[in-house]
DNA sequence: TCATAATCGAAACGTTCGGTCTGAAAATAC
DNA sequence: GTATTTTCAGACCGAACGTTTCGATTATGA
């Protein structure tokens, strides 16, 4: 009955406006991150890329490493997902895994500014400096395997789940190869090649 | 005739001996690096476990970067090159496969300091920081793919040799998704479990 | 013994690092 | 108008960075 907000809704608040966009800024960090690594990302060029005054971006994020989990998050979100849901199910499980590594390849090979996977190239390495980034990279992992996992299961008698289980690991695992061999410089072509290989091989064993 | 070396050979230099084993240096730098990443790797650390003078270091090794870079050298020659030579060829095809990733699992998970691939892991992120080290990695998976064409061709009829290009391209992979993987903590059995599937699958598949 | 040559140990180099602080600026609330 | 609140710009912090320098040390060649 009585409005939560009886006044009209502070769509703003209170004191100055900030002169950034919170959005595109995580988006700037993403590709920082991706493009140069973690430890070698400076924050200097952080704040300058994402057109954020340092202040606001400690404000925001706390930390370096804090923002840098924030960027996994939202790369995770936009550029993660949409490979993931290439999966499907949409057409048969052949179909599907073609449609998957076709967004594999394309993301890791989009941006020549950015080549690889920040998860596979970057995160990957930082896992070797701090607990908490090893744990996030083995929770990125296991959900990309899981979705893989339930994908698999469609087209699968249930009862062997060991080994549906295995085979999603190998599909990630192929997937994160083409991501590493994206690093370093390999054309899209080549990547499509032993993506198609992968699928018609894997597929037929299954049979 | 007459000898090269006149008198007694000077098996010692002329100043003060060196108080580190060279050798021993290097492979102390592998770990390091492998460990904690390339930029992550402060040289007050490399000396401290190289048991290295920073002098000595500068002198014989020029820079972080090169220091980086003959620490890749050794450990392609020291760690890489039992894992390749796995590939035989010894016994059948499958066999030597088998043998291969027994070995990739065996390196990536030895030693729970260093998990994962110095190459995979580690340079795959420096590159993005230098267009030298990203040269570096393109050699470095150029090589093993290589030897596994190499390996291939042997249980293949000429003449579809961009299927064995892409074969091997594929081999690699999971090689370097399997590493990956080993990087976030992932048990060793898991990884046997996955590697499996992939020969039996490929082999499979290949007949 | 004395010159030569190599390494060692440590201090010092200037730069950059991640992170904090302060006061001016720019908005809303009253 | 004034008070309040949030952001901005940039100086500032101590610590750590990669690299160089230099005198002391320890060996060999003559």
């Amino acid at each position: 009955m009585s409005d939560a907000v009886p006044n009209s809704p502070p769509q703003r608040s209170r004191g100055r406006p900030r002169g950034f966009d919170p959005g595109a800024a995580l988006d700037a960090a993403v590709r920082v991150f991706w493009r140069t690594g973690y430890a070698a990302a400076s924050v200097d060029t952080l704040c300058r890329e994402m057109h954020m005054p340092r202040a606001s971006l400690y404000q925001l994020f706390g930390n370096k490493e804090d923002l840098f989990r924030a960027a996994i998050a939202r790369y995770a979100e936009t550029r993660l997902v949409p490979v993931a849901e290439a999966l499907g199910p949409r057409g048969s499980l052949r179909e599907d895994l073609e449609a998957f590594y076709q967004e594999v390849v394309a993301l890791a090979t989009r941006d020549r500014e950015t080549p690889g996977c920040l998860i596979s190239c970057v995160l990957a390495d930082a896992a070797g400096s701090s607990a908490a980034l090893r744990r996030e990279l083995d929770a990125r992992f296991s959900a990309l395997e899981a979705r893989i996992e339930d994908r698999l299961s469609r087209d699968t008698a249930p009862g062997d789940a060991a080994d549906t289980r295995a085979m999603a690991g190998l599909l990630a695992a192929v997937a994160r190869g083409i991501m590493l061999r994206a690093r370093s410089g390999t054309p899209a072509a080549d990547l499509h090649r032993i993506a198609g290989l992968a699928v018609a091989s894997l597929c037929a064993a299954r049979h």
